[in-house]
DNA sequence: TGCGGATCATAGGTGCACGAACAATCGGCC
DNA sequence: GGCCGATTGTTCGTGCACCTATGATCCGCA
């Protein structure tokens, strides 16, 4: 994520920075045989990074941030920020530790991102009066009315990124994804 | 990824930040009701972002890396410089763009990766003498060497996040994600 | 031959992810 | 009542991810 999300980007890109290319002219080309014949140019063994379900899941992860920035409908909101504001929006009032553990961040994260909704006021933050080590967020007005407001949009996203598959693929792979994160 | 990858990991140890708990104490405690009653404490409609396609990827990425880092023979190397090098294994020869088509690597990316893996000796960067605008790569023999030496657990690494699978359903995950990747 | 579009590498900027280290605070237990 | 371990939030440092912008180079085509 990051970059400059400020504009809206183009509709017609569906990708990340590019879908992992099978074969391209480039290791072909003439003088690319191999740096002095040391190398084979293929692996010795069956190992296939690409095949292995790390970079899978990383391929995967790419393209639905890709997707959520095209789709929803405040292109200026990570998925980070949005996940915040709709947990916010689930439980009214949350430690900054309880909204990282709900969300999977790191506390370290956490800090950055509920700064940067606090920035754009969206949230508020207040001491914790019967545990003075806590602070506790909750939504503003405009954090709600926004977080309201982007719930159809974020459907469509999940809509969109489980595009390929059909009903039944879709249930099945949410399964697996849960049983192995 | 990043952090202080220098001190072998706890082994005991799987879990990213933590687990999603579903619920813990804070949202229930007596003072943290709501901000003014304003909010009602569960969502209005029925969205979940934890249940969302992007947040599961999210999370299961964020496993596997975990136990990619904890795993790995050489706990100092990152996914990404390791999949550079099992890449340039198989390939022999390639351009700083092409290698990252392959493993799905912005451009921008590509630079730091490559970069780091030459300052700690592992491959070596030259002019390509047909295409002045192109920097090939290749392993030196320190670099080789290393990637065939990690192949091993690199492949234990799979295993162990595809673990909590059977062998019917690892393909069947494997397959689905090739589809929406 | 020369031009315009495409490709390659790089730099600068923002944001997420996480480990380590801290200071303040809380809480249980002697 | 006071100490010690645990929790909370913060800062610092490193690395990935991606966007924008630039300059150099290549290539097809008039």
């Amino acid at each position: 994520m990051g970059a400059n999300r400020k504009r809206p980007p183009d509709p017609a890109s569906i990708s990340g920075p590019a879908p992992t290319d099978p074969h391209q002219p480039d290791a072909q080309r003439p003088d690319a045989q191999r740096p002095d014949a040391q190398r084979p140019d293929v692996a010795p063994d069956g190992y296939e990074v690409t095949e292995q379900i790390g970079h899978l899941l990383r391929r995967a992860h790419q393209r639905a941030t890709a997707l959520f920035q095209e789709t929803l409908a405040d292109p200026t909101l990570t998925p980070m920020q949005f996940a915040a504001l709709m947990k916010l929006r689930d439980a009214g009032l949350l430690s900054q530790n309880h909204l990282g553990r709900l969300t999977a961040m790191d506390p370290a994260t956490v800090q950055g991102v509920i700064r940067r909704l606090e920035e754009r006021g969206l949230i508020v933050r207040r001491a914790d009066a019967t545990d003075r080590r806590r602070t506790l967020l909750a939504l503003n007005p405009a954090g709600a009315a926004l977080a309201d407001q982007l719930v159809d949009s974020a459907r469509t996203v999940s809509e969109r990124t489980l595009a390929p598959l059909d009903p039944a693929e879709r249930r099945t792979l949410v399964q697996l994804l849960k049983r192995i994160g």
